[in-house]
DNA sequence: GTAAAATTGATAATCTTTCTCATTTCAGTA
DNA sequence: TACTGAAATGAGAAAGATTATCAATTTTAC
């Protein structure tokens, strides 16, 4: 795999935007320093990185895949108000999916959790009928 | 919300297939009973039955949503191999969520864990170059 | 610097899902 | 049982997300 400009930027843009951004959204913030930059290269390199695993595709939310600067074992928490996605440490999970592989005799590769909810941000805002 | 024989037949077809179908797979067999059904009439009630809580979107695997007739907590298993999705029963979760919603000020209101990996029976057929 | 391999931008195509709207069905009532 | 307004349907167009194609450009290794 070339690492060609774009890829470095697109891959940078995961990484250092914790926001799990879907590919329209690294499309946008790559366009500020490629303005010719197409989606489909944005769609081909998040894939390619993805397939690699410099990165990660995830489906915490419908509608678009995000992805994730961000390999190592960890939740994710989905506000269903304003759509954000954040991360959530909790190590315990590892013992549990290897229970989970013993008991089902399942081979674990990966796991995704998405705890939806309401994050405290908007749980505050909600009162005032105001949306983000 | 009234209750049509199509929407009927669609709540029948997901509640009585565990095999936590896409809104495609729930339209092919449809239209065994209705020829003429049509594949928006398949997702017009597939997501309003998961508005009322009826059954459930899920995003266990990318491409396209699945839907499960089955709306208490539980997990799923993603094999990566034949893309077929598994039950998983684990109460503990439930704890875990509510530390979680405690711990980040996150008000969790639903979860969804996708485990993902190799099915047994892929597993199995693995060696002998076979794909389900 | 050169050549082969990989990548890009532009655009078409595909796939999934939603929307529109005239026609039909449903549920309640007389 | 016939009537009526609301809800749902089927057909097809439209929108949104993603992938494929391909000539031109960039990258990498020598």
């Amino acid at each position: 795999m070339n690492y060609s400009q774009q890829r470095n930027c697109i891959l940078n843009i995961v990484v250092s935007n914790p926001i799990h951004p879907t590919a329209e959204q690294v499309y946008d913030i790559a366009r500020r320093s490629y303005p010719k930059i197409s989606l489909g290269t944005v769609y081909r390199n998040l894939n390619q990185l993805a397939e690699h695993g410099i990165l990660k595709k995830i489906c915490s939310s419908y509608g678009s895949v995000r992805f994730d600067g961000r390999t190592d074992p960890h939740f994710h928490m989905v506000c269903t108000h304003c759509e954000k996605v954040f991360d959530v440490e909790l190590g315990e999970m590892l013992c549990i999916t290897d229970k989970i592989g013993s008991q089902y005799g399942f081979r674990v590769t990966d796991y995704e959790i998405s705890i939806k909810g309401v994050c405290s941000e908007c749980d505050q805002k909600q009162g005032s009928g105001e949306t983000a």
